[in-house]
DNA sequence: CTTGACCTGTGTCTAAGACACAGGTCTAAG
DNA sequence: CTTAGACCTGTGTCTTAGACACAGGTCAAG
């Protein structure tokens, strides 16, 4: 199986199984013409590796994990507490991100019912650099 | 002023000046011993600079809003454009993030009660794996 | 045999700084 | 004056998870 074929049968890039590859995740043999031959077992690593990225790991958790399930241990425990750290890193960028967003509409609203001003020496754009201050407005 | 000294006094690092002064965004003179020595000038256009960042510029947005102001004329159209594109894609990757955080939790508390199982030919890892099939349950 | 379409591996690029590092500066003690 | 140590400097490299560029290889149709 080349690259691409493996690739499009799992609804994902060439891009990605090079890069997968290039981590050593997937180990394909080297076919005649120096193209890598992509086997049965790395089809099941690729799918495992989709699925756990879909779940928000990071590849080097999954690294890790695959290299725990090779030496026939089980990688349950690890994926358990992985997750646990990954959620709450996804929880705070999550809280971070509907801050960012309620500022950020705040403004736009704000800013639509203000005029233009040209810059001057010490004000880029008044529109940015009053917001803090009249936000409560 | 030197760089640690313009960074601490208005609350940021000075990786971060270093950083925006390599773009360009900063114009520092260079100090008789090779040092960069920063201006008022700088100081506020850092400071317009963290003002920006906060509410979810980016730095290439930063930088083209600098160059607007530069040549005199007022930013604020452009300012309010971007904001608006900066806005929507919070909101996508906000959406994202809801989802991802809503399958994170979910799959946590599902292998709790889910017991460990050794990888086999075709299975790192059955939580994983698994996951997908049996979500609705 | 040649054309063109598609594919390949390798190398570089992204955002926004953080970090490492070899060397410079500065202050206080001796 | 000298030396020690603390702190500072600029430059270069590293990070994520792939996307993209590119020179060259492969393959089927003609």
């Amino acid at each position: 199986m080349k690259v691409t074929e493996l690739a499009k049968s799992l609804g994902t890039t060439a891009d990605t199984v090079r890069y997968y590859t290039r981590l050593g995740l997937l180990k394909p043999a080297k076919s005649v013409n120096g193209y890598k031959s992509y086997s049965n077992k790395d089809v099941s690593r690729l799918k495992f590796i989709l699925s756990a990225r879909n779940l928000g790991f990071s590849v080097a958790d999954i690294k890790q994990i695959l290299n725990e399930s090779e030496d026939g241990k089980s990688a349950c425990p690890l994926v358990r507490s992985l997750i646990k750290e990954r959620l709450e890193e996804t929880e705070k960028q999550f809280q971070a991100m509907l801050a960012l967003r309620g500022k950020m509409s705040s403004a736009l609203s704000q800013w639509e019912e203000m005029e233009d001003k040209a810059p001057t020496a010490n004000m880029v754009c008044h529109l940015i650099e009053n917001f803090e201050k009249i936000k409560k407005a």
